[in-house]
Parts: structure tokens; sequence; C-alpha cells
DNA sequence: CGCGACGTTGATTTGCCTCAACGATTGTGG
DNA sequence: CCACAATCGTTGAGGCAAATCAACGTCGCG
């Protein structure tokens, strides 16, 4: 839990964050305050373990820049991915988060980031607080509920080359950033099924 | 459409979904009213149609006795459910529902079911009224999403087999109650493929 | 009764995994 | 600056879980 300790950075942007709160819902100058002042911001460097399986996670990060990852380890030790946080995404385990329970993920840098994160007490408070957060907070929820609900049904439909067509589709840029047998991970297939899918594509074109 | 103009049933019961709410995050007496005064009561009888793919949800519903189910269908014409919502559960497409959009999902009851509707413009005011009830359904849809989580990482990381056995354990209820093909499609694999793991599970017995 | 939905069972196929060997690249300590 | 290990991606041979296709029995219901 090293790097929770980081020093604070003299100058963090809150740029991203207030245009990418401010999109989901309106927030007076001073709400928003409110919750950029909870934020703690922390400078970590790639391949840094943010949570561990079986630890409780109390914060959620949002990714001012760089890149996360969260993934589910089964008994074999193979990983599954369950998502990548780019630049203006959260990441967290909120299974664990909300019940205090402890987590069934983990979650890693992949890169040199910079995280936003908000405690689970400073959260809590500002929602009794400031209802404009919660409707904040529960719109980007749903968006994810939503999306995940998209994701769990392509991938128990549709075949692989089919879903890493529509993952490049939707995520042009992620290949470049992040290891491929983390992609094939992410797609739910083994990362020697990954490459031999790109060998057909390649040889076709 | 036509199960939408079901005469609103006299004799309709609070008590389910009242507890169902309060258990979740305290509403005073008044902001509980104010919610239950605008839901719809609705007798839907059994293999009725409640959204097709394409049309525009407008609804949530609460279960309050029977057993609904939401679907996706893949191109070849198989289905993948998403859902089995019985008494105490909502169901709805919530992307189509928060964002307008026609829906990718199906919605059917399997069983004579009494729903209590509540419509998207109903839910938006009142959360603008009743900030409590907005944390009612952050709740609701973050456990939802936690819950996701965990099937998506079960159906990509499980054989079918343990699949299966764990759905017997969380709900061991249901296969009285839904055709076993559609366990099948919730499962993620073939009706055939399902009827010869029980017939190994029962050889073994 | 007879039709259609449902479940079962078997033969065959296939999509993806496993295991293993092999370059290429990276990074790290001597 | 080089030796070395570690990580990563590729390729091939073989295997297995689950799908497909087809036939058949059963039940509920019009």
């Amino acid at each position: 839990m090293g790097w929770l300790r980081h020093l604070r950075a003299v100058d963090t942007d809150f740029g991203a964050i207030s245009r990418h709160l401010q999109r989901c819902a309106p927030l007076r100058a001073g709400e928003l305050d409110r919750f950029l002042e909870n934020l703690e911001p922390r400078h970590v460097p790639k391949r840094t373990a943010l949570l561990r399986a079986g630890e409780v996670c109390d914060w959620e990060a949002y990714v001012n820049s760089g890149c996360v990852r969260s993934y589910f380890l089964d008994e074999k030790g193979h990983d599954v991915t369950l998502q990548f946080a780019l630049e203006d995404w959260w990441v967290s385990d909120l299974a664990s988060f909300t019940e205090g329970s402890p987590s069934r993920m983990s979650i890693e840098t992949l890169e040199d980031s910079e995280l936003l994160l908000i405690r689970r007490e400073q959260k809590e408070s500002l929602f009794a607080e400031v209802p404009a957060l919660e409707r904040v907070f529960r719109i980007l929820v749903q968006r994810n509920l939503a999306a995940l609900q998209d994701r769990f049904f392509a991938t128990v439909a549709q075949p692989a080359p089919e879903r890493y067509a529509e993952f490049l589709r939707r995520h042009p840029s992620l290949p470049a950033r992040v290891p491929q047998h983390m992609i094939a991970s992410y797609l739910g297939i083994t990362p020697e099924f990954l490459s031999k899918l790109r060998g057909r594509i390649a040889g076709k074109g």
C-alpha cells in the first residue's frame, strides 16, 4: 500500500474530471469544489499493484492520465480482465468498495498514471451533503451497467474473431498501449489463440 | 403494447416494494408514498411480451408476483437470458430506459405476474423532488453491477458444469418454475448440452 | 385425438485450449 | 557495454469441451 502515501502533487489538473462530472449532471460551482477538495491526487509508476485480491478497496480512482487494469484470477491462475481504464475513466472494485468486503479482483497500473482518489467515507458524506453528486454517480453506474450487459451478451453470443474485431473498432488505440496477452484476457481467450487470429487476419489482408 | 392498458387493480399490495425500498436506504413516510403513488400496477398473463427488441423501454417493473425474463437474441436466433426476475426484483432494459434508445433486449413474462411499473418521466421528476429516492436507486444499480461483474467472471472463467452447480445453489427454486432450455440460455450453453450435463450428474448420484 | 413445445440421446464436427518449442525484445546487474 | 534472464509474441501438434445436426419419446393443450 506504499503507493497510497505518495506526495500530493502541487500541480494537479482538475479540468478533465470537472468536465467529466458536469457532462453527467449539472453541478453548481460550490458543489463541484466540495467534491474536488476531497480528491487525493496520486502519481503511480507503471506496473504497480493498486489492489490485491483479498484486500478491502476503500477508494475509487479517476484516471487523469495513464492506464489501469482491473482483473480477476481464476483458480488455475489465469486472469480475466474486467476493464482497461484510460484517461477519463473510473476504476475500483465496486463490490468491495460498497460492501466493505474483501475484494475478489485485483487492480494494477499499466503505465505511469496520475489518479484522483475518492475515499469511501468522503464519498458517503458528500452524497449526504450534495444530492447532485449522488445523481452524477447514479448515472455513471447506470452507464457502466448497461455497457457490461452489452459486453456480457457479446462474450456469450459472438465467436472470438468477431469480439476481437469489435474490440478494435471500439478501442483502436488500446493495442498500442497494453500487452497483447491482456487483450486476450479481456476477450476471454488465450494469448496463443489471439495470436493465431491475428495471423489469419494478416494473411487475408 | 396492449398489456400496458390493463385495468388498474384495486387491491394492490405495496407492502413488499415498500420493504424492498426501505431496505436500501431510509425513506420518510411521505417520500415513500410519493413513490408508490406513481406506480402503475399491472396484471399480465404468462407468456406475454412486455418489450420487443427495437421498441423503446420507458418503464421499469417491480415484480410483485410471478416471473419475468429478459434476454438478447443473437443473429442466429439463439437467445441469451440476461435475467430471471422473480418476486422482489426489478426488470427493464436499462440502456433503452435511460437513453431513450431502441432496446436490444426483449422482455417477457413466464408466469401470470403482478408488476408495478414506474415510468421514466415520473422517475426523473421524483428524483428531482426526493433525493432519498435517487439514493435508493443508485444503490440498487450498484448491486446489480457488482452482481453482473461476478457473473461475467464466472461465465468466462468456469466450465459449464460448475456454472450449473453454482446456479442451482443460488437459485434452487428456479428449475421448477422456468423451462430448462431457458436455464441453458442463462448459463450460455445449448439445451442439448445442459441435458447431457444433467444426465451425467444423475448417473453419478 | 393430433399438433407443437419440450427434453433426451447419439454421432459428428469445431472452436478454442493445452503443451511445447522457438525468436524477438526488454531491462538489469556485473 | 555486454551477458543473461524475463517477458512477450508466434507457431505447430494434439486434445477436449461444447456446438451442431438429427432422431425420437413425452407431455400439455387446442
